[in-house]
DNA sequence: ATCCTCCGTGTAATCGATTCCACAAGGAGG
DNA sequence: CCTCCTTGTGGAATCGATTACACGGAGGAT
């Protein structure tokens, strides 16, 4: 593969100068810049992006390390990460931590082993060494969806507690009082999160949140089977599920429909999370959607605010609630809504 | 951060030493090894894979343009790409094409640029320019799931014909006749391939596929939507729509549910890739199912030949059907079965 | 005409690793 | 006791870029 110098050589001028038409520089003269441009064409000529980030000190690569590819709303995350930071200049490097602390940490240190410039964490845990010293080292760094306290990082996020409110509401409304929950892990702060503002909404109708209606998740669609398996063995099972993520809620379907029961006359479900399938899912389950795209970009500016020396700061966009038929009759018949999925085509 | 020098000082050697601690060659006394070490353990030094990149020409990266990431079919194949390619040591960087040529491209010089060690594509064209030149430049390289004929690069892939024929062999038996497709851009292999395979199984039966029939998609849900209104506006609508892939499936759904029809009482539809959601959707939907993971873990290490210089073959595995509700009654009532969503959790 | 600027260019140092080659020390063999 | 090999180590070149500094020449001011 062609060198700069070869270039130089082909241009019959120095590598100096070579570089300076590369990028930009205004002390060259017209002639000296046609010459190289005519040679980088012959030569079909491409700089060698790892010498330029070994000499510069910057790659104009972010990381991203997310909790779950498959889950839908990760990817739709990583999508709208990248194209933001298409546009601002950055590419992508994604790494899937698959909900497990060590991956986590693997992609961390390869990331950072790669001089990243910045780095993008949805964290697993409650924060894991590599992510830790990762923080403390000094890399760019901000946290998006789920973050750790006592980091001093800036998160962006999304605030569900009003949506959390209108479901209750919801399902209030529609005559339901036993309503449980099947939370993510302790160590995130979503897990947590996602609880507390549940419990809060229900004690505002003066219902209670039993530990037997708290079970504990992990995510994972496996998890949401089991959870949902033990809600269905109670004495008095719940009449509403609320699974915390998408992927439980699929879990929580299935062990549900695996009984031959229906939903929602046998059993309500609600999800945190809305993704396009649940649309089409049978029924179409009630979720709570969260601005993801504008999550992607906001995390993505931040950063890199972060790197090029600016501030940098935290964001939270309210999520909203989006009333489906999973829980019981909506207020109003409407007609089917086209799917979310679809891009920019008319 | 602390380089090789300040590794080498703190140890009180030279750097020649320390690397070649760090690179497990032989000849260091043990002496020597723990030094080193020590010091590395002390300063919390990670070699810069820039800096030895640039020297030993190669990055231990794999680069994978794929054409849509939000399609779960794409995902996996990430997913499952990146863990065989961890697996061999390699990291590997994604690229999002969006069904996009000049996309494709970006990401495909941009990876070059960053001199990966070896390509992985599933190209959404024949062939833009970028690509065709790093084939010819002799990046390795290897086509997933889709390829471009007449370049000289191993192909991993699924073959759907037997499956496909096994659908419309399930559709006859159903008593269907008039069948017709959504196909893919004719630009890429997939999209042919499957027309081409439908076409054939439709023959064995005596049956034929009128051009009003079949319906010209690009794999996106509008696309599927947009082809299946104008199969409903038809004189004669067809009985089944068989979609290419299942964002149009996907399209097709919303479609027919618009229209206040209903599946599969109005109109069958059965769709080329198997998803989790379609064992969720309102009807399940019958789908041919590509063996994924295999895929991702046979492009990754026929890569990976190439790169250390074994042949790297190419590999064809079959896709199998799998028979849902969206198409008519099934053979047999089964019980639900659970989501394949889940991980290995027991 | 002289001096000072400014412009365009080239030389060489540098980033952080790897690795070839030289060399010193020590042991074996003659 | 001398030579030869082996082993462990260090010096320095190298990968492909960027960039500080030096320098020659053109042009303007005096």
């Amino acid at each position: 593969m062609a060198s700069i110098k070869d270039v130089a050589a082909e241009a019959g001028l120095s590598v100096a100068t070579v570089s300076r038409v590369l990028n930009g520089h205004p002390s060259v003269s017209e002639d000296a810049r046609r010459r190289v441009t005519d040679a980088v064409e012959r030569l079909g000529y491409r700089p060698n992006a790892v010498a330029r980030s070994l000499r510069t000190d910057q790659t104009r690569t972010l990381g991203l390390v997310i909790s779950d590819v498959m889950n839908p709303y990760f990817t739709e995350l990583a999508r709208s990460v990248e194209e933001e930071a298409r546009a601002l200049g950055y590419s992508v490097i994604i790494g899937n931590a698959d909900e497990r602390p060590d991956l986590q940490d693997h992609h961390v240190t390869t990331l950072l082993d790669r001089r990243i410039d910045g780095l993008l964490v949805s964290p697993t845990d409650g924060g894991s060494p590599g992510m830790l010293g990762a923080a403390r080292a000094g890399t760019p760094m901000v946290f998006v969806d789920r973050w750790i306290p006592g980091v001093d990082v800036p998160v962006v996020r999304s605030d569900g507690t009003a949506a959390v409110r209108d479901l209750v509401a919801h399902l209030y409304g529609l005559g339901h009082r036993r309503l449980a929950i099947i939370a993510g892990p302790a160590a995130t702060t979503t897990g947590r999160e996602r609880v507390d503002a549940f419990r809060a909404a229900l004690a505002a109708y003066g219902l209670e949140l039993p530990d037997a209606y708290i079970g504990q998740g992990d995510f994972q669609a496996g998890s949401g089977r089991r959870v949902t398996e033990g809600f269905l063995d109670l004495a008095e099972p719940p009449e509403v599920v609320f699974a915390a993520d998408n992927l439980m809620a699929l879990g929580s379907l299935d062990a549900v429909r695996a009984r031959g029961l229906r939903v929602p006359d046998d059993i309500g479900l609600a999800a945190f999370d809305d993704i396009p399938w649940f649309v089409h899912t049978d029924p179409p389950v009630t979720a709570i959607a969260q601005p993801v795209r504008d999550l992607g970009r906001a995390a993505v500016r931040a950063l890199v605010d972060r790197i090029e020396g600016r501030p940098g700061e935290s964001v939270t966009l309210p999520a909203r609630l989006v009333v489906r038929r999973s829980c019981g009759e909506p207020e109003t018949e409407r007609p089917p809504s086209p799917s979310p999925v679809r891009r920019s085509t008319p």
